[in-house]
RNA sequence: CGGGGUGUAGCGCAGAUUGGUAGCGUGCUUGGUUCGGGACCAAGAGGCCCCGGGUUCAAAUCCCGGCACUCCGACCA
């Protein structure tokens, strides 16, 4: 590809819309263009590296034994009533109407759409196990894009959905994908934690996640370096302490004027924060009847823990989004709760969540919802009872780690896949079915695995990059080698340019010929902006056969004959394609 | 959805308080001098100043109402 030609512009300042590495430079690179927020177009180059990408998912998920296919983007509502997604999914679901009214959506994943083409073709066991996926665009109008291709809402995903006749399958399918994750982030280049996650939305029993590390990451990871526990903070379960064998202490009513927070209260009893409860708020409306009265619901937890908005949730059997911090003063007059000094006694008419921790932990000291006042020495079954007692407190760096004990660390990653199985969230209500050896009809097990395609390139570009630019793994790169050509108009340069352009073609190498008419500093600025790994340039001492040859990621730039440099390139990309 | 910020040439920005129909840098075009890490000189092209309404002799500028983009939070398979 001579430069000259390419369709391509580099700029030389920051667009004002992006902050972070992947972002500024893919931008600085004419890689991508925003057309509407969250929404972005490839160019040449930016299309290239996506391509590989998409490649490199394909190849390992044909090697998996999966068969890939092509969905509509465009789904009918039916389908999504079916499996009763259609109300649950939330704003996020980008929904439009046809002429005639009919409902649609833009689909945010195919669960749905895979389900109902397999449930049409797949009747006996004989068809299971079976894996089909996608590589596809899908959209979701998110609250808030940002980051570039790290957030958008029109995106490429690669999709896959395993059917099988039972959990032992099930199993082989899951590891199936989980290890050709791997292999795919490794080739790719990331440096990644693959980490138990929630279930989500997306339901289902058992996940993990892929995360590319990185400080600019949405995902919250806590690990354990002593044992192999690794999870999304959401998901990290958490060992409650032994409680101490302490003999329950009298119930006390304390007056404690305008300690409204823990800090405050616990100073001035001259407590731990940890002998303290915390009440959190909500109120919820219910997705399926929004008409509905609110509902309140009081959590608590101890004094000196965080909430786990995902735990709690997911004990309620709410969406996310049904779920809200409280109009304290609409839910006083209901409940009973004082703001900044609401307890578990006391309270009425909501429903109360209490972490497990409290259940063991004596003499705590919590609000007495009626201002200006706190109980002392709480404790749980003889003071007060919870409609839900539950693990609802988030792990933090430092907390010991569910599995040994140990503490354990967090760190900042970028979601890049996810591994979900299903089982029969969607198999029973949209009766899917096989029938076995004895004529029995069983619903299929399923579980879905995706990986964000944008997003990883987004990622790749996050964890490659320095002050000047992108350095693109071999894998990955839009083009291999860049000949740099200090002088086109020198005939000797050109010439012996064209033959390592040849050499390198021939072996494989996709190559750019930098023959622009522009001075060598801006030839160099492009190149190590635009990333490729590996430079040849061809100057003055062409006449004597001598090029420079240079790596992206770092080195010297080393004088050698066109013929060994031609060697090297190809030696380095026969290594690391 | 709550709170901030910003919309002026492809990109980055000034001009606005004090109304008088627009400027700088970069990029682009042409000519010349240059030529190993984003050259220099000269001449050019390029703008419904986000949209709609209002005030005024006159609005990029003041007022009202929208919209878009963006940051923090909420939310997010």
């Amino acid at each position: 590809m001579k430069a000259s030609k390419m369709f391509l512009s580099t700029l030389r300042e920051v667009p004002s819309e992006a902050e972070i590495p992947s972002h500024i430079l893919l931008l600085r690179a004419g890689m991508i263009k925003k057309l509407v927020s969250g929404v972005y177009a490839f160019m040449p180059l930016g299309n290239r590296s996506l391509r590989k990408i998409e490649e490199i998912v394909r190849r390992e998920m044909d090697a998996a034994g999966a068969q890939e296919v092509l969905m509509s983007a465009l789904q009918p509502a039916e389908l999504w009533q079916e499996s009763g997604r259609w109300y649950a999914y939330g704003p996020e679901m980008w929904r439009l109407k046809d002429r005639n009214d009919r409902e649609f959506c833009l689909g945010p994943t195919h669960e749905e759409i895979f389900t109902d083409v397999v449930r049409q073709q797949v009747s006996s066991y004989r068809q299971l196990p079976l894996n089909l996926y996608q590589i596809q665009t899908k959209y979701r109008d998110e609250a808030r894009p940002r980051f570039g291709l790290i957030r958008s809402r029109e995106f490429i995903m690669k999709d896959a959905y395993s059917f099988d006749r039972d959990e032992a399958s099930l199993d082989d399918s899951y590891k199936a994908m989980y290890d050709a994750y791997e292999k795919v982030f490794d080739r790719c280049g990331l440096k990644y934690r693959a980490v138990e996650a929630d279930s989500g939305a997306i339901g289902g029993s058992n996940s993990h996640e892929f995360c590319a590390l990185s400080d600019v990451g949405e995902e919250e990871i806590i690990y354990c370096e002593h044992c192999s526990m690794a999870a999304t903070a959401e998901r990290a379960s958490f060992a409650d302490e032994p409680g101490a064998a302490a003999e329950e202490l009298p119930l006390e009513k304390k007056y404690t004027p305008g300690t409204k927070t823990i800090e405050a209260v616990a100073e001035f009893l001259g407590l731990e924060q940890k002998q303290t409860i915390k009440a959190l708020l909500l109120q919820a409306f219910d997705p399926e009847d929004p008409d509905a009265k609110i509902r309140y619901i009081a959590c608590f937890i101890r004094g000196d823990r965080q909430l786990n908005m995902t735990k709690l949730v997911n004990a309620l059997g709410l969406p996310e989004y049904a779920v809200q911090f409280a109009d304290e003063a609409a839910m006083g007059s209901e409940t009973g709760c004082v703001g900044g000094f609401t307890g578990p006694i006391g309270l009425h008419d909501c429903t109360i969540v209490a972490d497990t921790e409290l259940v063991n932990t004596k003499n705590l000291c919590a609000g007495a919802c009626e201002a200006d006042h706190h109980y002392i020495n709480v404790n749980y079954g003889r003071d007060y009872k919870a409609d839900i007692v539950t693990d609802i407190k988030l792990l933090q760096a430092g907390d010991p780690c569910p599995v040994c004990g140990a503490p354990v660390k967090s760190a900042r990653g970028i979601e890049v896949g996810q591994v979900f199985k299903l089982g029969t969230k969607y198999s029973v209500p949209m009766h899917l079915c096989y029938k076995d050896e004895n004529q029995q009809e069983h619903p299929v097990l399923m579980g879905c695995y995706g990986i964000g395609v944008t997003r990883t390139l987004a990622a790749v570009v996050e964890q490659n990059h320095d002050d000047n630019g992108i350095i693109w793994p071999m894998s990955v790169a839009p083009y291999h080698a860049v000949i740099t050509v200090i002088n086109p108009k020198d005939e000797v340069q050109m010439s012996l340019a064209g033959s390592i352009f040849a050499r390198l073609e021939a072996a494989g190498l996709e190559v750019v010929i930098d023959e622009r008419d522009e001075r060598p500093g801006v030839k160099f600025k492009d190149a190590d902006l635009l990333g490729f790994p590996i430079r040849i340039t061809v100057g003055k001492k062409a006449a004597d056969g001598i090029v420079e040859y240079k790596l992206r990621r770092g080195g010297d730039n080393t004088d050698m004959t066109a013929d060994q440099a031609a060697d090297a390139a190809i030696e380095l990309y026969n290594a690391e394609k």
